[in-house]
DNA sequence: GAAAGCACTTTCCGGTTGGAAAGCAAATGC
DNA sequence: GCATTTGCTTTCCAACCGGAAAGTGCTTTC
């Protein structure tokens, strides 16, 4: 039980992850590249909205917080692929429960 | 253009409860009732760093969202009383998991 | 009568954010 | 040779955010 009148560790772990979280870009990149690698173009494709100048921000926030990695080949036309760490993939149960809360909070406000 | 390959849907699901807990205070906010029901100076202590302004605002948004209750009690200096709903319950869970990633993302980056 | 407490609200204002659009380097493909 | 592709970065600029501080309406306490 996370309760208790006087809770400030639980609060400050809640805010650490919320910091390393901040904005609702980073959790929709991790769950597109929870199936698989992908190229920064094919990010954005899937996460509709995003523009390049923030996916890109956001991208290296997610790898200074070790929650994604970065490999570049040197080939043609640049290659760059992202890919999920252990440590994001950590993020997937929290993913699911936002996922379980997001469907049942339409229904409760959004498709009533 | 909706690809096969990710899951938009899912992807959408989140996309509505991240607006909906939009900025670190919300979870916070919820946390800090999940113990009970609060006054406005008591959440704005719990909540440290959080100004007058901004929790206002806040609570005004979650009350939107059905996530707490608002009751006002017409007494000598004014009494207003904040309640958690069950739909704000229901994030238990999230705020459950946030804590435990949190404290697993402190020692893999900050306590580092 | 003065001061203080409660739960806000309002105003001022500087800083951050984020969209659109263009630039860039190098290597293909035509 | 010329346009195209990729993964960014840069610039411009308007919108929004949020802190500080003061105001509000009413009542109790000194």
């Amino acid at each position: 039980m996370l309760t208790g009148e006087g809770c400030p560790k639980t609060m400050l772990s809640i805010k650490d992850a919320l910091e390393a979280l901040e904005g609702s870009w980073k959790l929709l990149i991790l769950f597109a590249l929870s199936s698989g690698p992908k190229r920064f173009k094919q990010i954005s494709k899937e996460v509709s909205g995003i523009s390049d100048k923030v996916l890109s921000k956001e991208l290296k926030n997610l790898e200074q917080n070790k929650l994604i990695t970065r490999e570049v080949y040197d080939t043609y036309p640049p290659t760059v692929e992202y890919a999920i760490t252990a440590h994001g993939k950590s993020l997937e149960k929290v993913m699911e429960e936002l996922h379980f809360w997001g469907l049942t909070h339409r229904k409760e406000i959004i498709g009533k």
